[in-house]
DNA sequence: CTGAAAGCGCTAACAA
DNA sequence: TTGTTAGCGCTTTCAG
């Protein structure tokens, strides 16, 4: 890894009594040299404890590599907007070593579309590739293509459970889930809470969140078995439902809403409307950094926020492919969970 | 900062009419160019979108660079020893631009071992230094003497109001203490703290975490200017003193002890107080990432830990530095605060 | 199967 | 003030 140490290629060439030629053939196992010289080679790069200067070997072979990074496609202020800015510093790193980084989006509610970013990457014959994976089969099926056009990949955001992949980085779901429901009853036996989830029209899309809405419950469950816990459903796109909905809540229910939480990056719904009606007597708990969940925080119509990193997860995600690329080394864990952070108005602002 | 271009230094040179070397020497500043070329050379450059490749670069040019850290001595499992950590991995990075990084270890109880520290630093004649700086003072005059010498400097942990360094990355100590009087008290009312601190015996040696402790009594002053604040002071060498202290305190006091807090990494010292004498009533929380402050958390003696990453302070130093030397460029922020993060027993084996 | 040689883009003498 | 030149350590033809 250090470039710092003295012998050359040369030394190890002239300390076998070969060409530096065949001492490069064998550094990168292109046959055609004979089981004397490689041995003979072999031990003495042992024996000198030669490392390459890579610096060296980039100048020297003008290769092109080059990452893709497949995620859903988003909305200025949505949750992937911070793992593109996490593609955009790993693009600086592997500009670095003259690597590019391009990123293909999809509609995380479409399949088809899935699909077709996954052939485009395949066609552009990439040297690696990072995935957020929505859809289980065709990612499997993606996953098992890039195996044998053997190109490196890896997962970030949530992974499956073959075990191709190069790395993982992401969130421990179930346990973000569990800690969410110790913040929101602050440890203290609670009635009754409410789930606010969001309606999943399209074709009965497996929900991102359900493990970590199963960590919140059982949670619950263990801590508080009496407590109530009632699902109400949001329409992402419609306001004015949300707020016939939430009013319905606030209204109907003959014991005070008390507890709020929403396990995915959305609770801005509900801080929305808890400022419109300027209710503050409720407590809430959301997930992830939006400038939307921010600004719920810091007024104060959000208690808690757990967040993660997810722009070093993308990030890590490109510099591990790099250096598996330039330097063959792999990552020293294979699966890196995220810390989970915990924000509130005193130390939101020093986040990011 | 991409070398993936094409454009090279020579590309550059033929455009402007000159040789390599001309453009090289206006590259680098180093005089003794007619401001004719020099012009014409700056013009093409911009034109052209030249960016050095500085692999080439740190190829032709086997300098010998090497960064300097200076940190306050430490023994297994205190707080320093995370930021060894971090100097390691800052050691990697920097390692593969042939770069060496040592760390020079004082007493930060000593002022003759820091100063000595720093002299022989300067001995060195180090291409750049990080520093976590203990004595104002001292401090002082050797920034000015790097300055002097011309050699790029990072503070880590905390800074001085000069300002000739080159970035600084650090814990908002303020802010950490007020967050952590909302952690201890959850928001809620409370009669009494016991804020506990370390005898600082040797000559009147100044607190580091005075900046810490005021934000944290700013807050009780502010949310709750009835609650009383009860200090106690822990002899950091001495168990049994510690112990007896302590029992005191349980003892002695007419209410109940509820809160307590540790505005320092040592709060492992009153846990360890409470698992042996098997009180479970009380309220704790204090700062840094200890593997014993961990288990004080995860057995339940400790409620929260305020910490930060200060491994990564030290790795950001490093690379930092490192940039400066290789390609040139400075941190896009000077100061930089350092995230508090808050943990309790759900997050906590998911940090570091 | 192997060696020789020509670069990769840049730096740093050394001449001029 | 400038051009020329010899490398830095490695890859990659191209001959043998």
């Amino acid at each position: 890894m250090n470039s710092g140490n003295k012998i050359t290629i040369n030394d190890v060439a002239k300390a076998a009594g070969v060409s530096k030629g065949t001492v490069d053939r064998v550094l990168h196992n292109r046959g055609e040299v004979s089981e004397r010289s490689r041995e003979k080679i072999l031990h003495v790069i042992e024996e000198l404890g030669y490392t390459p200067n890579f610096y060296a070997s980039i100048l020297a072979s003008r290769k092109n590599f080059n990452i893709s990074c497949i995620i859903p496609e988003f909305n200025n202020g949505e949750f992937w907007a911070l793992t593109e800015k996490g593609i955009d510093s790993g693009r600086e790193y592997a500009g670095r070593f003259g690597i590019g980084v391009s990123a293909v989006m999809y509609d995380q509610y479409d399949i088809d579309s899935f699909q077709s970013a996954c052939e485009s990457v395949l066609a552009s014959e990439p040297s690696g590739v990072v995935i957020a994976p929505m859809f289980r089969n065709e990612t499997l099926k993606f996953a098992k293509e890039l195996t044998e056009m053997d190109v490196p990949y890896v997962y970030i955001d949530s992974k499956l459970e073959e075990d191709g992949y190069l790395a993982y980085y992401g969130m421990p779901m179930y346990q973000s889930g569990y800690l969410c429901a110790d913040i929101l009853t602050d440890g203290r036996p609670v009635d009754k809470i409410h789930v606010i989830r969001i309606e999943r029209d399209k074709r009965g899309l497996s929900d991102p969140t359900i493990t970590r809405r199963t960590g919140f419950l059982d949670y619950i469950a263990e801590h508080y078995p009496d407590c109530k816990v009632e699902n109400t459903f949001l329409d992402p796109k419609d306001k004015a439902s949300r707020y016939r909905v939430l009013d319905g809540l606030f209204a109907g229910d003959p014991e005070p809403v008390k507890y709020i939480v929403m396990c995915n990056s959305r609770v801005h719904f509900v801080a929305d409307y808890l400022r419109d009606r300027n209710i503050r007597t409720c407590r809430v708990v959301g997930f992830d950094v939006l400038e939307r969940n921010l600004s719920a925080l810091r007024e104060g119509f959000v208690q808690a926020l757990i967040a993660q990193h997810s722009d070093k997860q993308a990030a890590a995600a490109i510099t591990a492919i790099t250096d598996y690329l330039i330097m063959h080394t792999v990552p020293s864990k294979k699966d890196n969970y995220t810390q989970m952070d915990i924000l509130n108005r005193y130390n939101c602002d020093y986040y990011l």
